[in-house]
DNA sequence: ACCGGAGCCTGTTAGC
DNA sequence: TGCTAACAGGCTCCGG
């Protein structure tokens, strides 16, 4: 589920709240969610530290503690944070559960379960393989056009790929490939300068655009506070298949790529 | 190096 | 209406 748009919007909405307080318990009823250590680890350890800063990664979340560790967390296909009085009713979903400065909770809501938390003393150790961050001013058109001239892969797999560019998931590469006009099956090395611009310019613009709108709620994405964001509205062809190109009118159709669902308009995207 | 398929889970939806 | 199969925003592992 989430993309870098709703992770971003997960931690900005998370700072407001948890930046200073202290984790003082820990409640997990799906012990597969926590990786590297045990639940019972996980509470001697982290009980007592301070949030001093939460960052976002690709699509992982990085809690910095004030014991010097860090807690890293997935939200993958179906995962959100809340956070919610401590008086809110019981949610069976939330799997994981933070007990922060006592009478507020931070909850680890994941209906599919495959969300995942680690405790390392160095983010790196998670995140150390990410592509560059698709947002950050180091990444250039050119930096860009020489990574997909590196490589000789289909379009739409490789900004999947978060070892490539980080973040990016399906609904965006869709987005952002509609918004260049270009077909999700072109191989990597064979964009002209001025496409792998104009493509650099459609992940930007795509990523920018959701966050701005808090992220899209398909079904269960949630901000922290609860409410869903805004940009499922604004998608022009990830979900449409059938539907008209909102730019050119032809029908968008819906294919198999690299085992994922692409949603494309082949008479507009070249 | 790259691709496709299975697996991890459960809920919702499309189709018969 | 009711059942079944397909599908879902992610990622890893495995074999070819």
């Amino acid at each position: 589920m989430p993309e870098l748009p709703e992770v971003e919007t997960t931690v900005r909405g998370l700072r407001r709240n948890l930046l200073g307080r202290s984790i003082v318990g820990v409640y997990n009823n799906w012990p597969r969610h926590i990786v590297n250590v045990s639940v019972e680890e996980l509470r001697d350890r982290i009980s007592g530290a301070k949030i001093d800063s939460i960052h976002r990664r690709g699509k992982y979340l990085i809690f910095t503690l004030s014991s010097n560790e860090s807690l890293v967390i997935h939200l993958k296909m179906s995962g959100s944070l809340a956070f919610v009085d401590q008086v809110e009713p019981t949610d069976p979903y939330a799997h994981t559960v933070f007990n922060v400065g006592g009478k507020h909770e931070l909850r680890f809501h994941d209906v599919r379960k495959f969300g995942r938390v680690y405790l390392v003393q160095q983010s790196s150790e998670i995140v150390g393989d990410l592509g560059p961050e698709p947002l950050d001013e180091s990444f250039s058109p050119e930096l860009f056009y020489t990574m997909l001239h590196g490589k000789k892969r289909l379009l739409k797999p490789l900004l999947l790929d978060q070892t490539f560019i980080a973040g990016i998931g399906n609904i965006y590469a869709d987005e952002a490939l509609h918004w260049a006009e270009i077909d999700p099956r072109r191989q990597s090395d064979t964009l002209s300068k001025l496409e792998s611009d104009t493509l650099h310019m459609g992940i930007r613009h795509v990523l920018n655009l959701a966050i701005e709108r808090n992220g899209s709620s398909i079904s269960s994405y949630r901000k922290p506070d609860g409410d869903p964001g805004n940009m499922q509205d604004s998608l022009k062809v990830y979900g449409q298949a059938g539907m008209p190109c909102p730019r050119c009118g032809n029908k968008i159709e819906r294919i198999k790529l690299g085992s994922r669902s692409t949603h494309f308009c082949p008479a507009c995207q070249k």
